[in-house]
DNA sequence: CTAAAACCTATGACCTACTCACAGGTCAAA
DNA sequence: TTTGACCTGTGAGTAGGTCATAGGTTTTAG
């Protein structure tokens, strides 16, 4: 009821028209970035994101910022930054401090890791082919006490070790 | 005290020595097969391996066949297969069926998905590439609110649907 | 013979990055 | 005014383990 600070801008316009200025409830901003409210809610709490909040209903309010927060804070997830980093860049920004030399130097690690995992993977393709391949000839065979599964148990075990992070 | 059917075998000798009838408390399978102990303990629990329990202080004991079975699972985890599609394995070999067919299968479907993730890498990598290229002319600069950091979002956004399982 | 070290047990919490379910409060349209 | 759509916070679930805790047992050193 109260107008205040609280009015809204678009309740009825169509979501896609951001040169507004917005004043979004969480399926509104959920929406808008085209994630799920949950979501929202989850990186409100872990302080992704900073609602104001409405005393007469405790409801949270997004803006502007929050969207652009939002949408940066999903496009840095896909390309592989976890959730404190993006938390850590954000921070950075609202300190008036460039985060951008940070991300030059983790994108250069996740780039390397995104190779690696290639690597790794095609090891693994590789290996899976000639296995699929030496299988044509092999009989499948009844477990007879010594053998499970002679497909898996003749299974060459040079793996990536993928656990060792240094 | 009891020597029972619980007599050690190797206690004092070399765990690598697989030739002999073992009877292994928990470290002793572990050690064997490479894993952290309370991996064989999560297995028992979730049934993967069947040891023997000695009553007079309650301790679990494991043979041979759960030192195959343990090494057989890990082998199956490394390919892919999930813990229950290894309980399925493992049960189906216990009631005497070939599991060789479901795990060709199963294998023929890991396979196609390691080549779909492949493909997803290596699309990634290409943009990843690109955009460092492009970064290198873009300035730091500083937030100005409107901008929290240009390099990711001017990041091109058509990535990889991944969540999406048919 | 005894005390400490090293092992065993079961249970539950923790990890990631969400997603879903629930109970109860708020609000807009019919 | 009722109904349905939204909001709130909390807690549980996902996969595959790993770690911590508290308490019991066994082995080893002195």
């Amino acid at each position: 009821m109260a107008p205040s600070i609280f009015g809204q801008a678009f309740h009825t316009a169509a979501p896609w028209n951001l040169a507004v200025l917005l004043d979004m409830k969480v399926k509104e901003l959920a929406t808008a970035a085209g994630v799920n409210p949950d979501t929202v809610r989850f990186y409100t709490r872990e302080g992704l994101l900073k609602p104001t909040r409405n005393p007469d209903n405790n409801y949270q309010h997004y803006d502007t910022e929050d969207l652009r927060r939002l949408r940066f804070a999903r496009k840095a997830r896909q390309l592989g930054f976890s959730l404190p980093e993006v938390r850590q860049i954000l921070d950075q920004a609202d300190d008036h401090h460039s985060p951008c030399p940070m991300v030059r130097d983790v994108f250069q690690q996740r780039l390397a890791d995104v190779e690696r995992e290639i690597d790794e993977l095609q090891q693994l393709r590789k290996r899976m082919k000639t296995a699929l391949a030496a299988w044509q000839d092999m009989p499948d065979g009844t477990p007879d006490g010594h053998t499970i599964c002679r497909l898996i148990e003749h299974w060459d075990d040079k793996a990536p070790a993928k656990q060792v992070e240094e």
